[in-house]
DNA sequence: TAGATTGTTAATCGATTAACAATC
DNA sequence: TAGATTGTTAATCGATTAACAATC
């Protein structure tokens, strides 16, 4: 990492995850280095796109060499910041916000479940994974307390954008936001919308647009 | 919509459920006409981009007036293809499977669940919403004599892969795919990638990122 | 008709790809 | 050293924004 990784444009950011996962699976593989030309074949992406990439943050390469896939495999974890840990916690204990509580990949990552919340007596006081589902009213103390950055908020819109204000007046510094509505919060808290229903018309567009052209 | 579909950016497609879903609320909340200019003030994006974007497709727009809310409305959900229905199963069985059964909104948009499968002897047999979870066995033949479109994938990236290939063999149009894994299927059918980690490394970057920032 | 606002062309901006000199 | 491959500049491509004539 450099000193200057401001304006970093999204588009190469929204990268980084998929160059992680590669490195990580030829690391595991036992792959010592790559070259961008190989990386490029395996991941279907340019040559010039990878190096054009990773340059953004320095270099990581040797002239005639490559890269080494474990120490760029580190640096590039080092830049999405899971050299560190998180502590999350999760509005919204429907379906949907206990299956993301369940998933444990997320704990190898540095990010730490550390309370669930929920406004429906039925499921307040059970647990996910040992962490308790507690009422809504407890929510705002909490994250005051427990030095929680990120707020994943699974529940429906209508009452999503008031509990991200909440959260906001809290000090939450980042929003993983499942509600399918957009968040209108102060510069500075970092907003992730996962709109699960825009991804499914993006699939249903491409398959009815690529019907029609067989149909012609 | 035109006879002239082809060749419409990705970019594009990703704003259409967005606008989709702006323009449903305007309906609702009884608003009849809106200008790009007041549609852009409220999506906060450019007029210019709204009417480069919706002219793709033809014009919805009159001159003098803008564009009449509930026909653009049902136009964008035209060419979303929301006005099909679509038969669809879920493979893996486990939480997220579980939530994604759960969600009715995709049934109002023309989305059926016809199956789910797993291989837990211990979830097979039991229902989400009246629909029976299946052995994988039984998958194949199911997708052949049932007219089903889309798979949504959400099982372990170990199996995704070879699953989304017998999915292929038998006829699958479209896959939804949440495994942690890129597919690789024939040229004609369609994945729609939801990578979880991916996005939450991305809120990662932006919130280690903003930190540092403000430590200079 | 006059005013408003689209549809569309032109200008700008940004992202991707190509090329190649630097260097391991 | 010679060969390989990066880092980086330049060229191209595509997407966004601005401008305005067409027209309701």
């Amino acid at each position: 990492m450099t000193e200057n990784e401001k304006g970093i444009s999204q588009a190469v950011i929204g990268r980084l995850p998929r160059y992680f996962r590669y490195l990580g699976e030829l690391r595991d593989a036992g792959v010592e280095r790559i070259s961008s030309q190989d990386l490029s074949e395996l991941m279907k992406v340019t040559a010039s796109q990878i190096r054009q990439d990773f340059n953004n943050f320095g270099g990581f390469g040797q002239q005639g060499y490559g890269y080494n896939v474990e120490y760029l495999y580190r640096e590039i974890g080092k830049i999405l910041g899971l050299d560190q840990t998180h502590n999350f916690i999760i509005v919204g204990s429907g379906n949907l916000g206990r299956a993301l509580g369940n998933y444990l990949n997320f704990e190898r990552r540095g990010f730490l479940l550390k309370g669930m919340f929920d406004q429906n007596p039925d499921v307040i006081g059970s647990t996910v994974r040992g962490v308790k589902i507690m009422p809504m009213e407890e929510m705002e103390r909490f994250v005051r307390e427990n030095d929680i950055d990120i707020a994943v908020l699974t529940l429906p819109k209508t009452s999503a954008v008031g509990v991200a204000d909440k959260l906001a007046q809290n000090g939450i510094k980042a929003i993983w936001n499942f509600a399918h509505v957009d968040l209108n919060l102060p510069k500075g808290i970092q907003v992730e919308n996962v709109h699960l229903s825009d991804s499914l018309m993006k699939l249903s567009y491409n398959l009815t647009r690529y019907r029609k052209e067989q149909e012609e």
